[in-house]
DNA sequence: CGCCTATTTGATCTGATTCAAACAATGTGG
DNA sequence: CCACATTGTTTGAATCAGATCAAATAGGCG
């Protein structure tokens, strides 16, 4: 198995999550062209404003959405493991309206549009997928605006440790006690709409509440119902297929 | 001309917006079958939970997307003006994972999934644009998100403002300068995450600057440029045609 | 060591929430 | 036509979650 092969096949795992893929479809997945990356932490991948010819499919560490707002806050819409191609819209908007980043050290893997059209084109049930991939995006942030608009420090902290865990699981990089997720609190601030004072605070008191136990860049989840509970969350948005939709 | 032809027409006016449209695609627009349907105020149009097999048309009226969180409360997620198909991810998602409301009385008009299926199957760059739109779609709500988590509660009100009437005016439903936009405030604040009296407070402070004059459902904006100053808002994310994408 | 980034703590302030109640507009049935 | 429910708006007062300002601490790392 080659290089390639390897990153092809995480795709192919991470769209099996969410749809059923015929034998062809996987081959056709895997014969894709792509030119491999690595990156530094905290850099800009696609930056708002670019034009881009490819997408950007995660092969190894984490990346995020964001927007830099006028007084210099910024807004972290979403974060990606991998198997997760963050960019894919770029495939029919015009330009990005905001910036792709990693949050550590990454590789990814970059997919000219060129090939991924060719590829519907001749593959329709392939290009339902993906749309249905943006679509379960899509979900994802409305389920992260709840949180913004109505939920507390904590239940904000907790739901997006739920989801992330659940996210990792699917991928086969975690379970849900526990996962490597390097997440610092200023990221956490800028992801939930808080400070980073408060952050630091909600945290300490998570930790008194034993519900996540973080030790640098591990986090373990002694009681995965009580989480789930404090947290308010229903991974149904996800739209997993091994969770039934 | 008929009443079908009427509706369907506002269907193609808003996806001319965001794409050319070549004619013999405008013509199978037109041919969609749909049942037209209307609505009071305030009724659930598609449930959270439900697996729709149609998609909604927008004919007159405003609608809204929301959920209900554990404790109560709810968060809005967009709304929808004449044209709009705010349910058009259900082509591709199972189960809705919020609700469809009526904001005011409304008349839609409802698509079998399976029709807009065969006119995709038969015109391949319609599927696209219908792609475009549910990511246009989401771009906004990641706009809503900068707003609930980064925004003054005077600057969300105005950005939403701002939002609305850019949207009406690309439909010819208003101008930039006034609009009919039947918003209660308890609505405003399920939308922008804040509590119906903070809501009332800002909102008197908004009329005293000025920026926005409301009477009753009419809306308008003295001052386009200021307010859009307020607001922190860029209308790039809207992927609107005339607004150069 | 000195530098840098991340975390922690304290003190203070404020935007926004909650509770409570009045008020206005509209519609309904007797 | 009035009594009265209903829904939306407005106002006051008390409280709090979370922001801001300021500074100390801790851990990597060249």
């Amino acid at each position: 198995m080659t290089l390639a092969d390897t990153i092809a096949s995480r795709l192919v795992r991470r769209l099996q999550n969410i749809d059923d893929l015929l034998v062809e479809e996987q081959r056709a997945l895997m014969a894709l062209p792509m030119e491999v990356r690595t990156f530094a932490a905290d850099q800009d991948i696609v930056a708002e404003g670019e034009r881009p010819t490819r997408c950007c499919l995660v092969v190894e560490g984490f990346l995020f959405r964001y927007k830099l707002v006028a007084d210099g806050k910024r807004q972290i819409f979403s974060f990606h493991v991998p198997g997760d191609v963050p960019d894919l819209h770029s495939l029919h908007l015009g330009h990005m309206d905001h910036s792709l980043a990693s949050l550590t050290d990454c590789t990814v893997a970059m997919i000219p549009h060129r090939a991924i059209d060719e590829l519907m084109a001749t593959r329709p049930r392939l290009a339902q997928t993906l749309w249905r991939k943006t679509l379960i995006d899509a979900a994802a942030t409305r389920a992260w605006m709840i949180s913004l608009g109505r939920r507390s420090a904590f239940a904000r902290i907790a739901h997006l440790y739920c989801e992330m865990l659940v996210r990792l699981e699917a991928v086969g990089l975690a379970t849900r006690a526990q996962a490597r997720l390097p997440i610092t609190q200023s990221v956490l601030a800028d992801a939930l709409g808080l400070s980073l004072i408060h952050v630091n605070r909600t945290l300490a008191e998570i930790k008194r509440s034993g519900l996540i136990v973080r030790d640098g860049a591990m986090v373990s989840v002694p009681d995965w119902a009580a989480l789930v509970q404090a947290a308010d969350f229903d991974p149904t948005y996800l739209h997993l297929r091994s969770r039934g939709d």
